[in-house]
RNA sequence: GCGGGCGUAGUGUAGCUGGUUAUCACUUGAGCUUGCCAAGCUCAUAACACGGGUUCAAAUCCCGUCGCCCGCACCA
């Protein structure tokens, strides 16, 4: 077997109609690619599996958010600030830096400063670049697409950078969907938009992109997984922060030394594992890295990264994040909306506390038609309010100091039934594009002889039969054609070809990633049986041209795990 | 964004010290042939990234734009 080049796969990926640059009769534009025939097939093929194993294996709802979204929800998500770049570039020698980096020590929170602030202080301070040549201009890069919605000046909109701010901003609905428990999850298929500075290397790095995005609420403190026993003992690769060395261990040791921060996360990962391998990603170009506190999105509280070996290197295809509250409360500040979750006790409890009563005697004359509000203040507060037998409300803006004689403090027994916790948020998000061509680079065989075949998962490949009469002639291409329809019938995507020799054909196949041919031959014509050859092993076996339909289907089944 | 390399049919390439109709192979299509692994024969389709300049003449030289690859920086 050749060495494989991303080259090679893209160059394969062109010739079968599997992926396309974009706009390629104009130019191209970089990171931004089109899926052919096959490939918009195998996409959705991914995307099946997935959706099996996150709506069906584990109960995930799933929702389709819109593309465009008004500012404020990327103020609330973090992302017009911290997608924002300031860099500024050395005109001598073309080094270019981080511009809030540079004025580390001049200021005592560089982060927070403008374009224009920033290039002040750089000037202010003469800031040099370490080859001692002078700075260019502060350049301010966001990667987010910024778009306006509505007519003339409209509202600011942007492109979402990620899929997963659409459920965010669904808590309220998807909890009411879900009969107010935790946990609940929920997915999502569909595309984010970077405007990368140099997008690179094929579809692995886009300025459109697909992703799979799974988000699962879960109780802050309880983040057991009932399934979690069924995966425990299974063997895992992981490079955890501390010591960036890869371990071999079992998801159910990391958990206990506390390497992996829960179960749930645990077993996430498990299901990423599977999912990966099972759409033919090789086990043992796999492993899981946990991010350097460092290199942590601004909403991560710990993340591992399924990486994946490629000819680039080692890949991330999916980031299995704790968003802790981060989102949800983001939201809560920024829409005033009650993202939180009612945890409801096993047993009401009865809670004694001390609160504020209004004397409704004293009030009413004096206040008036105020008093209806100062009661609302004085009962939403705490015995604890009151200092020096006085407490402070707000009577039309102004603060007013009320003593005794207009409230009293009162034992008050009160059954509790549960708590509202905002829910912490574990995601297991999936780049689609990273995965489907891994895919094709992991299944990418090359022969010496320059042979190639794409040895895609049955599962996922586009096209599951070819089916050939062995000549166009003496009516074997009339049976071949039948079973053709019969196999179409059934759902199973077939490819039809008469053309050529046999053996030309089954190459067609092999690097169009066709893992089984159905030939009609002459015995066909007198015994009913064809031969189906596999397409790893070139092997073929004799079965009754009526049970093609079965033995297809059944290497197509997939059992629910674990 | 910076530095270096590169851009010729669907793919991989030759030509690039300027000069007929741009080389070769595979692929693709039609026909003949073909009794199971890219067989053979005939024919056909198909390319100089784009724009400008120099020149009698540009794939070739110059400039710009776009794109690709590598390194740096940044990032998921």
């Amino acid at each position: 077997m050749k060495e494989v080049t991303s080259g090679d796969v893209l160059s394969l990926c062109k010739r079968r109609g599997y992926i396309y640059p974009a706009y390629e009769i104009y130019g191209g534009i970089a990171g931004l690619y089109d899926y052919g025939p096959l490939g918009t097939v195998l996409k959705e093929n991914i995307v099946a599996l997935w959706r099996r194993i996150y709506a069906l294996q584990e109960g995930f709802v799933e929702i389709d958010g819109d593309n465009i979204g008004p500012e404020a929800v990327f103020k609330a998500s973090g992302h017009v600030d911290s997608f924002a770049d300031l860099s500024v570039t050395c005109k001598a020698c073309g080094e270019s830096y981080r511009a809030d980096h540079l004025v580390q020590g001049l200021h005592p929170n560089p982060d927070s400063l403008s374009a224009a602030e920033l290039q002040r202080l750089l000037r202010e301070n003469d800031v040099r670049c370490p080859c001692n040549g002078e700075l260019a201009d502060v350049e301010e890069f966001n990667l987010m697409f910024k778009t306006r919605i509505g007519p003339g000046g409209g509202r600011i909109g942007y492109l979402r950078p990620e899929t997963a701010q659409s459920i965010f901003v669904n808590y309220p609905n998807l909890y009411r969907y879900c009969r107010e428990k935790l946990p609940f999850g929920c997915i999502q298929v569909g595309r984010g938009f970077r405007n990368e500075i140099s997008p690179r290397q094929g579809v692995i790095r886009l300025r459109e992109f697909n992703m799979m995005e799974a988000e699962l609420f879960v109780d802050p403190e309880d983040k057991t997984w009932p399934r979690y026993e069924g995966i425990k003992g299974k063997q895992v690769r992981l490079v955890p922060n501390v010591t960036g060395e890869e371990v071999e261990t079992t998801y159910g040791e990391a958990v206990e030394k506390g390497t992996i921060g829960n179960q749930t996360l645990a077993y996430f990962m498990w299901v990423t594992f599977d999912f990966l391998t099972s759409v033919g990603i090789d086990p043992v170009r796999l492993r899981f890295r946990q991010h350097l506190s460092t290199e942590m999105a601004h909403y991560a509280a710990d993340c591992w990264d399924a990486e994946v070996l490629l000819s680039l290197g080692w890949t991330e295809v999916v980031g299995i994040a704790d968003r802790g509250c981060w989102d949800l409360s983001r939201h809560m500040e920024h829409s005033k909306a009650d993202l939180t979750a009612f945890k409801r006790y096993d047993e009401p409890q009865d809670v004694v506390r001390d609160a504020i009563r209004p004397k409704f005697g004293a009030l009413g004359p004096r206040f008036k038609g105020a008093a209806g509000d100062i009661k609302k203040q004085l009962e939403g507060m705490d015995a604890s309010a009151v200092h020096d037998g006085k407490v402070t409300v707000k009577v039309d803006g102004q603060d007013l100091e009320l003593d005794g004689e207009y409230f009293e403090v009162v034992q008050v027994q009160e059954k509790e039934t549960g708590v509202r916790v905002v829910p912490h948020v574990i995601e297991p998000s999936h780049g689609l594009d990273r995965i489907l061509y891994a895919c094709l680079e992991h299944a990418y065989g090359e022969k010496e002889d320059g042979y190639l075949t794409l040895g895609l998962k049955p599962l996922v490949a586009p096209i599951k039969v070819g089916v050939f009469p062995l000549m166009a002639k003496d009516g074997m291409e009339v049976v071949a054609q039948a079973l053709d329809l019969a196999l179409r019938e059934e759902g199973i995507a077939t490819y039809y070809d008469d053309s050529g020799s046999i053996g030309r054909r089954y190459a067609r196949m092999d690097e169009a990633g066709t893992p089984w041919c159905v030939t009609v031959d002459y015995d066909t014509l007198e015994q009913g049986d064809v031969t189906i050859r596999d397409r790893d092993t070139a092997e073929q076996v004799r079965v009754s041209a009526d049970d093609v339909v079965a033995f297809v289907k059944e290497r197509l089944k997939r059992k629910l795990s674990p």
